[in-house]
DNA sequence: CCATCAATTGAAATTGGTTTTCAATTTAAC
DNA sequence: GTTAAATTGAAAACCAATTTCAATTGATGG
């Protein structure tokens, strides 16, 4: 089984609460499918094959994977909370592609020292952040 | 009159809007008090001397100041939005306490050196960026 | 000054994403 | 199996943001 659903299931009993079809479905998905998903995003792919679930279980679901440390919340300013999972790859920071939504991932461990360095000077204790540069793609850029 | 005044009547002017009792208080205020307002917040300190001021204006006349730039929205992630004077002040980025809400600005020409690398080595064009840091306070790691 | 007309205003309604409620169902443990 | 607690889906509630609309106000220019 995938580590991150062992991670999921451990984490379910440690609070007691229970697996059921749909958080084995929603994950299955999650999982498999494409990342910055929205809730609204995940409950559409999921409801062409599984027309059952609710759009209330895929938001609870979601907010399970987060506090479980498998998904991370995403806000990119287009008024949609997004989830990716996280893999076993470092923290990144992103690029966001105004015109056609491309969303890129970079990690940059220079930018990470400064930012330490910041919060140092102002005796500041980073919990986290976030760094999102908004423009346009190569892609567009030459269209 | 203040630099920032100035550039608002222009901006009607220009636009083919009218100046008015509302603008030039909501405007007045905006200026003198804290940064980082929300609607919400602005809107309850002006009704303090201003009973007659509506919510719609003043959310209205915030979006006025974007356009015409002498403020910048603010997403903070707690579901507010926020406007901050632009002074005559660089670009900065921010440190947010998640203990106090405190807000401090920082502004690291090294990071946004590296910024402008990462897009580079992406063939994208920079329009904009945010880099939000959260955490404590030097003022609640030690109370 | 006054008439005119488009812009503005404030209250209330609407929107859209998120979150909660609740009765019925499912799960895990005994 | 029985039982108690957790879960589910539909619908309602929530809440900041945005729009609607009838009444008012500002700018223009006769
Ligand atoms: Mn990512
Ligand atoms: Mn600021
Ligand atoms: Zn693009
Ligand atoms: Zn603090």
């Amino acid at each position: 089984m995938g580590e991150k659903k062992q991670q999921f299931r451990e984490f379910l009993s440690r609070q007691g609460l229970k697996s059921t079809r749909q958080r084995e479905i929603i994950l299955d998905e999650f999982l498999r499918g494409d990342s910055h998903l929205s809730t609204e995003d995940l409950y559409l792919k999921l409801r062409k094959k599984n027309p059952g679930i609710g759009y209330a279980t895929v938001y609870r679901t979601l907010k399970l994977f987060s506090e479980c440390g498998i998904a991370e919340v995403r806000n990119f300013g287009d008024g949609q909370t997004r989830y990716e999972s996280t893999t076993c790859e470092e923290h990144h920071d992103h690029l966001i592609c105004k015109a056609c939504g491309a969303i890129i991932e970079f990690e940059d461990p220079r930018i990470e020292e400064l930012q330490e360095q910041v919060a140092k000077d102002h005796g500041f204790a980073i919990v986290s952040h976030r760094l999102e540069i908004f423009g346009h793609c190569a892609k567009c850029l030459y269209k």
